[in-house]
DNA sequence: GTTGACTCTATAGTTACTATAGACTTTATA
DNA sequence: TATAAAGTCTATAGTAACTATAGAGTCAAC
């Protein structure tokens, strides 16, 4: 199949599949006469293995990573462990985050009447007097 | 004073601050006979705002919309009210992804022994088996 | 008068794509 | 068969918000 093809049934963009090759997550793969690239079946295991790590926001690095450690079955595995519990402990660490940030844009959200003037505007007095107060 | 001051007052990179005024979000300032940068506490003021605005997540082109907004101090609010409760939802958003990732990566740590090899390892399975799913 | 710390500008790199431009190939239609 | 449309090719630049570097100039102290 071309490019096109592969695109359409991973739901990934032309460009993302030539990116993928350029970082060389994916094979270069056979072309035709006309120099357009065909694809198999194998390819499309390949790059649906890419999109699902994506999807658990492992990075093109770490993928890269994952896809060489298959490549020599019989060594230890507790490297893979360790990506994905250091992913897990990232992921927890920036629920936190966000979950803090909701409760301030919240609170921000709270000092706006939101039928003043920008000069009577609780979130820009807000913003202003909390700059003050870390100075 | 010069900008490796302000840099340690406000804990942001000296590049950074040359970084905002080349981005319009802090005024140029003026210039010693050896063209060094001068702030004042004005500068500060400014910048600390706009950390303090990052710091919730804010765009360099959203903050540079509040401070436009500040300087006309007698029209209305309300877009202000738009921009902070539309970050709270992206924000929710994003919360509910990352749980939803913690979750699978959870699910995948757990099919991992830990002591086999990359052939038996759960993870790289289930990474693969997922993709022969989602085809 | 020279060392060292600081500053200057301009440029390139980061991540994972996305979006062009300009040329070529293939397929469909008149 | 001619031509138009759709698909593909490479190469290059853009995105966001910085970070890092090179190479040169400034300034204070010893
Ligand atoms: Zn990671
Ligand atoms: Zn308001
Ligand atoms: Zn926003
Ligand atoms: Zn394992």
């Amino acid at each position: 199949m071309k490019i096109g093809e592969l695109a359409k049934l991973t739901d990934c963009s032309v460009q993302t599949i030539r990116y993928y090759e350029k970082e060389q997550l994916m094979k270069s793969p056979e072309r035709s006469e006309g120099n357009f690239r065909l694809y198999n079946k194998s390819s499309l295991k390949q790059l649906m293995f890419i999109k699902q790590c994506r999807t658990l926001d492992l990075t093109l690095s770490e993928i890269r990573q994952l896809l060489e450690l298959q490549s020599s079955p019989s060594i230890q595995c507790n490297s893979v462990n360790k990506m994905i519990d250091s992913h897990i402990q990232q992921v927890e660490q920036r629920i936190k985050e966000l979950n803090s940030l909701k409760e301030q844009l919240n609170y921000l959200s709270n000092t706006c009447s939101n039928n003043g003037t920008i000069e009577q505007c609780g979130i820009l007095q807000k913003l202003t007097s909390d700059v003050a107060k870390n100075v």
